[in-house]
Order: C-alpha cells, then sequence, then structure tokens
DNA sequence: AAAAAAT
C-alpha cells in the first residue's frame, strides 16, 4: 500500500480515466479537462472495482474522484424497490445535498434516481423515492437508520458504500453508526472511503471494512501559510465590545470585501450577532444547525449566489461545504480546537486567489490562540497593537465585586474563576444595542422580553431575514439563563433549579 | 466554554 503520485510533467485529461462516454460529455460541459490529483488517482482504480482509501480535503476534488466512477458504473443494471444500488455516507445534511448536487450535474446524461436521506425534511418523499428504487443514496446516519428502522430499506442489494469525511463522523460520534451500516451491507460491495486525516481510530475502521484498498494521498488543499493574510485583532472580552471590533474591521476593509464568513463557537451567539449585524444595517445571514433544514438551504443558497454578503455560522460551515469564493473569514471568537481554525480560514484564500482572515481575540483567548501558533507553525500578526496597548479597563478578572445587594445569590455557588467574563455587571457598559438582552435586572425581563418579540415581529416583512424567524422564538428561551443574571429569586434556587 | 446528527 504506496501512495500513488502522479506527476505533473504528463498533463493528464479526464479522457484517458476510463470514464463512460456520457460522463465524460458531463465533465467537459461543466468546463473540466484536467482531474485534479485525487481524481487522477482514484478514478483508474474505483473504475475496477477496487477499494479506495482516499486522504483528502475539501477542495482538492474529492467528491467527483467518487461521483465520476461511480456514474459510470451504475450504468449497468437497475435499481429495485428499496433496494438501493450504492450509498453514499456524509457526516452533515448540507455536505449530503451537495454531493446530491454533484451527481445532478455529472449525471445529466444518465436517467439515475437519486435519493437524499437526511434529517430535518419530512419521511414521504423520501419514502417515495425509495419506493421507486434508487440508484443512488445519498444519506447522513440518523435519518438513513431511521428509515431502516421503520423497514422502508434494504442495504443488501447495495454494490458500492462510500464513506466519506470520516474523521468528521469520528469527532461526531458517528462512528457506532457507520459500523453498524456497514455490517448491514454485504462484504462483496465496492468501498470508497475518505478522510481528510487518519488517526488510530479511522485506521482501525479502515482495517476492518475495506479489502486491499489503494490508497491515494493528496496534500492539503489550503495549508494556511499561502495566499491568506491572516490577522489577530484585539477586544475588550464583552460581547459588544467583540461586536463593535467587528463592525469596524467590516467598515475598514471596505469594497476589499467581497464575501465574508463569521464564525462563533455557539449557536446562540451566531443568532445574537446575526440580530446585531441585521441591526446595524449589515447585509448578513445566519447558518447553525438548529435552524430548520430550509432556512439553513436558502442561506446558504443565497450566500453562495452574492445575495448575501457576510454568513454569520456556527462550525457547520467550518469543513467541507462548498463555498467557493469567500474574499473573508472572521472568527469572532477563537475557535476552541486549533484544527478548527484551519478549517475556518480554508474558507478563503482558495483556488490560488487572496484571502484574509481576522481572529478577534480577547484576553481569556489567550491560550487557545497560543495552541493555534503551535499548530500551524506560525505567529500570527497583530492587526493593530496586541491586547497590552487596551485600557487596563476593570477587565482585571481578579477582583470580584462582592457585596453588591442582591446581585449575587447564583451562579452554582459564585465561582469567581473563569465564569466571571461571562456574569453581568451592573457597571456593564451601555450597549448601543443589544444591552437590554444582557442586563440582569430582573425588572426589565418583562420589557425585554418584548423588546426581543416586536423585534421578531418587525422582520417579519423582511424576506432576506424571515428565516430565522422560528430560531428567535427559541432563543427568546435561551437567553433568560443570561438575563436571570446574579439576582435569581431564592424561592428557584431551592427548588433545585441551578 | 461547542458543534454536528434521528425524533
Amino acid at each position: 500500500m504506496s501512495s500513488d503520485i502522479t506527476t505533473a510533467s504528463e498533463a493528464l485529461t479526464f479522457d484517458k480515466l476510463g470514464l463512460s462516454s456520457k460522463v465524460l460529455s458531463a465533465v467537459s460541459d461543466a468546463g473540466y479537462t484536467e482531474p485534479t490529483p485525487i481524481q487522477a488517482g482514484a478514478i483508474p482504480h474505483a473504475l475496477e472495482g477496487k477499494d479506495v482509501l482516499g486522504i483528502a480535503q475539501t477542495g482538492t476534488g474529492k467528491t467527483a474522484s467518487f461521483v465520476l466512477p461511480m456514474l459510470t458504473r451504475l450504468e449497468k443494471g437497475r435499481a429495485r424497490a428499496r433496494m438501493p444500488r450504492t450509498l453514499i455516507l456524509e457526516p452533515t445534511r448540507e455536505l449530503a445535498a451537495q454531493v446530491e448536487e454533484n451527481f445532478i450535474k455529472y449525471g445529466k446524461n444518465h436517467r439515475l434516481n437519486i435519493a437524499l436521506l437526511i434529517g430535518g425534511v419530512s419521511f414521504d418523499e423520501q419514502d417515495k423515492k425509495l419506493e421507486r428504487g434508487a440508484d443512488v443514496l445519498i444519506a447522513t446516519p440518523g435519518r438513513l437508520l431511521d428509515h431502516r428502522e421503520r423497514g422502508k430499506l434494504l442495504l443488501n442489494g447495495v454494490e458500492i458504500l462510500v464513506i466519506d469525511e470520516a474523521d468528521r463522523m469520528l469527532d461526531m460520534g458517528f462512528i457506532p453508526d457507520i459500523e453498524r451500516i456497514c455490517e448491514m451491507i454485504p462484504f462483496t460491495r465496492q468501498t470508497l472511503f475518505f478522510s481528510a486525516t487518519m488517526p488510530p481510530e479511522i485506521t482501525k475502521l479502515t482495517e476492518k471494512f475495506l479489502q486491499g484498498p489503494v490508497r491515494i494521498e493528496v496534500s492539503k488543499a489550503a495549508s494556511t501559510n499561502t495566499s491568506i493574510t491572516q490577522r489577530i485583532v484585539k477586544s475588550g472580552s464583552k460581547p459588544w465590545d467583540k461586536r463593535a471590533v467587528l463592525r469596524d474591521l467590516i467598515k475598514a476593509e471596505g469594497d476589499e470585501l467581497k464575501n465574508a464568513i463569521i464564525f462563533c463557537n455557539r449557536k446562540v451567539d451566531v443568532s445574537e450577532l446575526f440580530r446585531s449585524l441585521t441591526k446595524y444595517e449589515f447585509d448578513a445571514g445566519a447558518l447553525h444547525g438548529d435552524m430548520d433544514q430550509r432556512a439553513r438551504m436558502t442561506m446558504l443558497s443565497n450566500f453562495r449566489d452574492g445575495r448575501l454578503k457576510l454568513l454569520v455560522a456556527s462550525d457547520v460551515a467550518a469543513r467541507g461545504l462548498d463555498i467557493p469564493d469567500v474574499s473573508h473569514v472572521f472568527n469572532f471568537d477563537v475557535p476552541i480546537h486549533a484544527e478548527d481554525y484551519v478549517h475556518r480560514i480554508g474558507r478563503t484564500g482558495r483556488a490560488g486567489r487572496s484571502g484574509k482572515s481576522f481572529t478577534i481575540v480577547t484576553k481569556s483567548d489567550l491560550k487557545a490562540l497560543d495552541a493555534i501558533e503551535k499548530l500551524i507553525g506560525q505567529k500570527i500578526e497583530w492587526h493593530d497593537g496586541d491586547l497590552s496597548s487596551l485600557p487596563p479597563a476593570e477587565e482585571t478578572d481578579e477582583a470580584p465585586r462582592r457585596g453588591r445587594g442582591a446581585q449575587r445569590g447564583r451562579e452554582r455557588g459564585a465561582r469567581s474563576d473563569s465564569r466571571q467574563s461571562r456574569r453581568p455587571t451592573a457597571s456593564a457598559q451601555p450597549d448601543q444595542e443589544l444591552e437590554t438582552v444582557i442586563q440582569p435586572d430582573s425588572e426589565e425581563r418583562a420589557s425585554r422580553r418584548d423588546a426581543i418579540r416586536s423585534e421578531n415581529g418587525a422582520r417579519k416583512g423582511r424576506p432576506a431575514n424571515g428565516q430565522e424567524q422560528r430560531r428567535h422564538r427559541r432563543d427568546e428561551d435561551d437567553h433568560p439563563v443570561i438575563g436571570f443574571g446574579n439576582d435569581m429569586p431564592a424561592f428557584m434556587m431551592i427548588a433545585g433549579k441551578v
């Protein structure tokens, strides 16, 4: 098992790979003539029916490296009801949908039934497609197993199995599901297995489920030091400090900023930042996993088509999603895991273009920043002076202000450690925008709720933001956790509600 | 300190 290395000297074209004429004509219609290294390496072996272990990241042309040979192989034979002929497993719904688009694009000369089984949408249409017999079944693990348990799906007719983004499946805890699914499929199948990295758990999985695989490894698509200008930007640690820093950055970039993804670590923060930016009349959308599926799809396609300039997103958008040309990436929060930083900023500076990334850094982020710099093996430059140039502010977390009347009953035994920075204090700076959401004063809670409600109501007529409505209602339920602040009524503590 | 995915 040695890695295949294709030399760049021989300008390889698609027509030498053994693909069918139907596939080739669709590929050339799409404007491609030369395969990427992973495609050149994987396609001939996949066509021969061999198992393939592809180690490649998004942006390397990995998807076509299994879609094209599968289409060629599917030209013989026909699907039977409830017995799909091929199965492609993807970690997220968007990725699954994206793979479906690839099958539609490159399979336009074929008459194939394609079924997409993902959560968040109704079963009816999926059932119908299964009943009709699917040549290509693309699924996220949860929904697939759900269909199977309902008896709508038999996996013993699967000829080709694709496991995509295996390392991400591992991160998401899908490996037991993947093992279960693999065991339902006859081992006479062909397996195409893709992963960006090979941690031990993934290696074990390939040893168990691949038979004499051809291993193809291509170098990273987006290494961090190429065309991306990275900067870190100092900020006070309060959310409104960070929002102000972000707004300034966006404005300062001016026309250079064509479109940008703004990453937050948490879904609530995505919603909150999205609302704030919208309020400041930035052209923004939001994307995270608790939004309903239709909203996710709409946001993504609006962003892709350039109808939306800024996309505030959780790490759903960090990997895999095909968002071609992003001029800027902002990390509103420093990612918790250093690898995520690489994935996030890898959304810009692709395909030889240049990109910029800004990461907003507060005092409490310095450790995470250090881990990132270690991982990427370089120091990231400060954009406009480091944190030491910040006014020393009342940000010194060492001095817990006790004795503020009722301000202090709660917070899991009044911790005075790292949670400090999240605790609202009475001396909080007045935020131009969301201070009412954050202020702990319980007397204001009712009016604050009303404010949010009317904000959502006012949103109704606005199509670009309309999709987020359902989420906002939930956010309302999320916020009081913060809003209770430090004056939770004593009876609630007795009730053990902390 | 998170996110993702089945309901």
